[in-house]
DNA sequence: GTCTATAGCCCGATAGAC
DNA sequence: GTCTATCGGGCTATAGAC
């Protein structure tokens, strides 16, 4: 029973327990500043054994972004193949808005909470790493942003099919950039909101904001 | 004529041979990865001079952003006193739309134009220093972000008397966050849009579209 | 003010015992 | 797979001659 790929071999937990360490740090420092000995120091592991397990400092960063963009398509599929299936049925023929504004809406809010709540370290890596793309971008384009673009930019061309499709990809850039955003500017955000920290209260804003701001825009003019 | 503090001294020139070169290289590769030696390289000085004039690395970092949210106030400046000179006025009583929102939108279309065509460089040292903010940062805050967000509060004021001052600075942030996210996510936004680069056909089309989203953000529900 | 030379440190990688 | 020990390189900072 553990001839191959199976049981939970031993050095699993090691890679795990260094992943886990070398996405909080990689997110908060960033690859040049990050610092080898503090993640094996944080996961509780030998510091030499970032070398066996992911070959040296790049191999884990890429290592980081493959484990996570995994992750992150476990939620993201379902969600963009229930878009895929609405999309492929015919469109009705009266107030496509019912039945494409609200994946659009849920869409957008599903990467705010993603990015500002449930994974700030997820944002600051995706942040980073797209600001001034590397290996790891690519890993990151293919698999979640062109997909999570492409859902977006078909839900817009039903909802204004006058538009070309230029300026659909362009609106789809600004309200996808728009919540990316809020969590990139969070410090002059809660400076300028006079908050101190983003609560549950500051959260509910902000997704009600969004969702004004998409439908406003997404239906304007 | 060069008892004190004019004439064009020796040294002046290192420094801001220096203040260019480290303007290029911070921007490009960040604090932490930006190495001293090229950037003495690059102002043709040697590098021991750093150490001189601005104390180490870290005076150096400093002084850039000293220098940048000098030359950003010169511009700045005549602007943010147009804007208060129009709030300080009383509002005229019927379509307020006409004498505020020309304003906001010019102030909106600067920082566009000045983060992603004119200054690139400023672009990426102010959203580097953003995302993960140091000393540096309350430089940036209290010579820039927090004067710009000022006037645009104001104006915003104007332009919805009915919203609270909470919504209204989330919507300031929102808009102007809107214009630094494009700078910000410059390559997917390429891909997505299928632009080899941005020239003078596509920051037309940003700037248009920036000017609509701004209008309906503004003007919506 | 400018230069050369180097001190001193920290980092990533790795050899080799277990 | 894991650990210890260490190598070698690159970095910032600085002492000291000019």
């Amino acid at each position: 029973m553990d001839e191959k790929s199976k049981s939970p071999a031993r050095g699993d937990s090691t890679r795990d327990a260094l992943l886990d360490a070398a996405t909080l740090v990689f997110a908060r420092e960033g690859f040049a500043a990050a610092n080898l000995r503090e993640i094996a120091l944080a996961a509780g592991v030998n510091a030499a054994l970032i070398g066996y397990h992911f070959g040296g400092k790049e191999g884990l960063y890429l290592a980081v972004f493959e484990r996570m963009t995994g992750q992150i398509r476990l939620v993201l599929d379902p969600v963009l193949a229930s878009i895929d299936q609405a999309l492929a049925e015919p469109s009705p023929a009266k107030a496509p808005a019912d039945r494409y504004l609200q994946p659009l809406l849920a869409l957008v809010d599903g990467v705010l909470m993603h990015m500002l709540h449930e994974h700030p370290a997820w944002g600051e890596l995706v942040l980073r790493e797209t600001q001034f793309p590397g290996a790891a971008f690519e890993l990151l384009f293919e698999r979640v942003i062109q997909r999570n673009s492409q859902a977006m930019v078909g839900l817009l061309q039903k909802l204004r099919p006058g538009d070309d499709l230029e300026r659909v990809r362009l609106l789809a850039g600004t309200l996808i950039s728009q919540v990316l955003c809020i969590r990139h500017y969070r410090t002059p955000f809660l400076r300028i909101l006079r908050w101190e920290a983003i609560g549950d209260r500051e959260l509910e804003l902000m997704r009600t904001q969004t969702r004004r701001n998409t439908t406003l825009l997404v239906l304007g003019d």
